[in-house]
DNA sequence: ACGTTTAGTCGAAACGCTTCGATAAAGATT
DNA sequence: AATCTTTATCGAAGCGTTTCGACTAAACGT
C-alpha cells in the first residue's frame, strides 16, 4: 500500500504540499497539484484512515446509539440504521454501532474516552436519559433522534407527536367518530419516561377535550394478546367506542381478532389506526391498516447531518427539528355504520 | 486526556512496559503491573483507538457490507445488524456498517484500502457476487452470511435452505397435503442468482418428486399483490392445491386475502406457511403464520465471530456452517377439510 | 565456575498522516 | 528602491501507540 511519502516523491514535492493538496488546506499551484493528483492515480494511494485520524484529531468517524426500545426493535429502528448510514457516508463519514447493550453509562463514556468517534448520534431517548446525561456531562458532542425532557444546547430531530396525535384522531372525528380509544405504549414505558409516550398521552387528553369528543385511554403492551386484552376491556367498559388509534401496530392482530370475534367488520363496524407505524407493517395486515407514517429515512438522516455540523463548527446553537407524520389512508378506518343499539351485538 | 507517557511517567517505567502490561506482549513483574495498573487508574487512563491501530496495524474495526435485498430491508436484516455489532462488541471490536448504496465494487476497495477495517462481513450475497469477487480479489479478509457459488477458501454462515424446504414439506405432507404450491421469490431474483431462491427451486422439486406429492412453483414479487395474484393464477391451474409454502412473507397478506374471497377459512380449507420469516412478522397476520424461523441472530454472530477468528489466526482453513430454521406451528397450517368437488366453491 | 537461558525492563524507531513555522520568490505599495 | 504582502513550498515536530533490539541481573545447566 502507497504511503504519502511515496506520492511525494513521485510527484516531487514535500510530504506536507501532498496533504495540502489532498486537504485544500493551503494554496497550491494549478502545476503541482496536477503532478501530486497524477502520481496519487499512478500509485493508487488511498489516505490512511487511522493516520490521519490520530495527527488531526478527527476521526471522521460518528457513532449511532443503536438502543433497542422495551418493545424490541421493529421497521423503523431498522430506517434510522441505514439512513444514518447513508448520510454519514453521503459526508465522508463512518458510522459505527454501538448496540443497546452498553446499558451502563460508564460503559458509553469508556468508549467515547477510546478516540475513535467525533460525536455520537443517541436514538430512543427516554425523557430523563442516562447516556444524553453522561455525554452530556463529559461535553462529547452528541445529537438525538429523540428528545429528553431539557433539552438545552442540544441538537435533535423528533416526531411531532402532538401534531401526529391531533391528525389522527381530527381524521377520525371527521369521519364522524366521536367515541375514540386511544392504546398508548406499555405502563412500564410511561412510567420509565419514555418520550412518545408521555407526549402522546397528555396530547391525546388535550385534543379530545378541545374537539368536545370523548375519549378513552389506555395503556398496552406491544403484543397481540396483550391487544386483544385491551381491546375487549375497553370496549366492554365503554360500549359506544367506534374507533380506536394505537401507539404501537403489534397490538394490531389482537385488536382486529377480537373485532372479528364480535362478528364485526373492519371499518364498517370499527375503525382501527396506528401512529408511528411503517408502511411495511401496515400492509402486513388484513385490511391494510390506516396509519401515520413515521418520516424515519429523514430522522436518521438528520440526526447524523446534524451531528456532522456540530462537529465541523458549522453550526453554533442548537438546532431542534420537528417532524410531522403523514396520514395514509389504508383500509382499516371508514365512517361507522355500525347500529350502536346495544351489547347484544356482541352475543349474535 | 492522559496518553501512556502519562501513565509511564506516573508509574516510573518506560511506555513500552506500560504497553507491554496493558496487552500482555511481554512477560512484567506482578509488582510494576500493578503500579502500573493503579496509574492507570488514577489518571482514567484509555488507550487511543486510532494510534493503537495505526502502530499495530490492526484496527479492530471489522464492517459489515449491508446490503439490501432486492424485496427491501426487513426483520431480519435488522437482526443481523444487532446481532453482528453485539457480537463485535464482546471481541472487542467496533462495527461500523457500509451501506448498501456501495453497489460499484469500485468503492468497496476504496473503503478496504482506507486501512479502517480489518475485515467485512458480506451480507445478501449473491451466486456470482461482485463484492465477493472484489475482496477476493484483493485478498482483503471477509466471511459472508449466505454464500455464492464457489466457496473454495471463504467462510461462510447460511441457512440450510435445503433442509428447511424439505422440512417444511415433510411437516405439510404429514398434515394430508399432497398438493402444494411454492412461491419463491421474484423471477427478476432467480435470474439475478439470488442463492436462496436459486435454491430453494431446486430443491422444492426434488423434494416433491421423492415424497412423490404434486408441486407446483411460482415466482412471485414481495408485495401482497402480487401474492393476490399469484395465488389466484396457480389456484386457477391447480384447483387441487390445499396448501401453499412462500419464500417470502410479505407476499402472505395478499394470499390471505384471495382465500378469504373465495369464502375459504384458514386452515381449514387451505393451508399457508412461509420459510425464513421473522416470529415478528408471522405474529402480525391474523391468524398467526406457521412458518420455519430463521436463526437470525446465530448467523450475524457467528458471520463476524469467524471473520475475527479468521483475522486473529486461529483458523486457517475457512469453516463453512449451514444453520436449520426451526418450524413453528401457529394458526395458519393444518389438515385440510375443504371439499374438494368443484369450482362450485368459488361462487357460493 | 562459566557460558546460556530467561525474566523484566528500557530507549528509540516506526506507523502514515497533519500542521506549524520558516523561507524564497513574486507582487503590490509607498 | 525599499518595504510589505501574498503565494507556494519545504522540513520537522508532533499525534499516541506498538514493536524491535539491546541490556541487566538472576537462574540454570553442566
Amino acid at each position: 500500500m502507497p504511503t504519502i511519502a511515496d506520492v511525494a516523491k513521485r510527484a516531487n514535492v514535500a510530504v506536507s504540499t501532498v496533504s495540502y493538496a489532498i486537504n485544500g488546506t493551503r494554496p497550491i499551484s494549478e502545476e503541482t497539484r496536477q503532478r501530486i493528483f497524477a502520481a496519487m492515480d499512478e500509485l493508487g494511494y488511498r489516505p490512511n484512515a487511522l493516520a490521519r485520524g490520530l495527527a488531526s484529531k478527527r476521526s471522521r468517524i460518528i457513532a449511532l446509539l443503536f438502543a433497542a426500545p422495551e418493545r424490541g426493535l421493529g421497521i423503523t429502528e431498522l430506517e434510522f440504521v441505514t439512513s444514518a448510514a447513508d448520510a454519514a457516508k453521503e459526508n465522508g463519514y463512518h458510522l459505527v454501532l454501538w448496540s443497546s447493550e452498553m446499558n451502563d453509562p460508564e460503559e458509553l463514556r469508556r468508549f467515547t474516552q477510546q478516540g475513535l468517534v467525533d460525536g455520537v448520534v443517541v436514538m430512543e431517548v427516554h425523557l430523563d436519559d442516562n447516556h444524553v446525561n453522561m455525554l452530556r456531562e463529559i461535553s462529547f458532542p452528541f445529537t438525538m433522534i429523540g428528545r429528553c425532557a431539557d433539552t438545552d444546547d442540544i441538537s435533535y430531530v423528533d416526531i411531532h407527536f402532538e401534531q401526529t396525535i391531533k391528525e389522527a384522531v381530527q381524521y377520525l372525528a371527521e369521519l364522524g367518530h366521536t367515541n375514540i380509544a386511544f392504546l398508548n405504549h406499555s405502563q412500564a414505558e410511561f412510567d420509565a419516561g419514555y418520550g412518545p409516550a408521555v407526549r402522546a398521552h397528555t396530547r391525546f387528553a388535550q385534543v379530545v377535550e378541545t374537539m368536545e369528543l370523548t375519549g378513552v385511554t389506555r395503556f398496552c403492551r406491544a403484543t397481540p394478546l396483550a391487544g386483544w386484552e385491551a381491546f375487549n376491556d375497553l370496549l366492554t367498559a365503554h360500549p359506544d367506542l367506534t374507533a380506536l388509534v394505537a401507539m404501537n401496530d403489534r397490538t394490531i392482530p389482537g385488536i382486529m381478532q377480537a373485532i372479528a370475534e364480535r362478528g364485526w367488520r373492519i371499518p364498517d363496524d370499527f375503525s382501527l389506526m396506528s401512529v408511528v407505524s411503517s408502511a411495511r407493517a401496515a400492509e402486513m395486515m388484513v385490511p391494510p391498516l390506516t396509519t401515520m407514517d413515521p418520516p424515519t429515512a429523514e430522522l436518521g438522516r438528520l440526526g447524523v447531518e446534524l451531528l456532522i455540523q456540530q462537529l465541523e463548527g458549522q453550526a453554533q446553537n442548537a438546532s431542534q427539528m420537528l417532524l410531522p407524520c403523514r396520514l395514509v389512508v389504508r383500509d382499516s378506518s371508514g365512517p361507522c355504520r355500525r347500529i350502536q343499539s346495544s351489547k347484544q351485538v356482541e352475543d349474535q
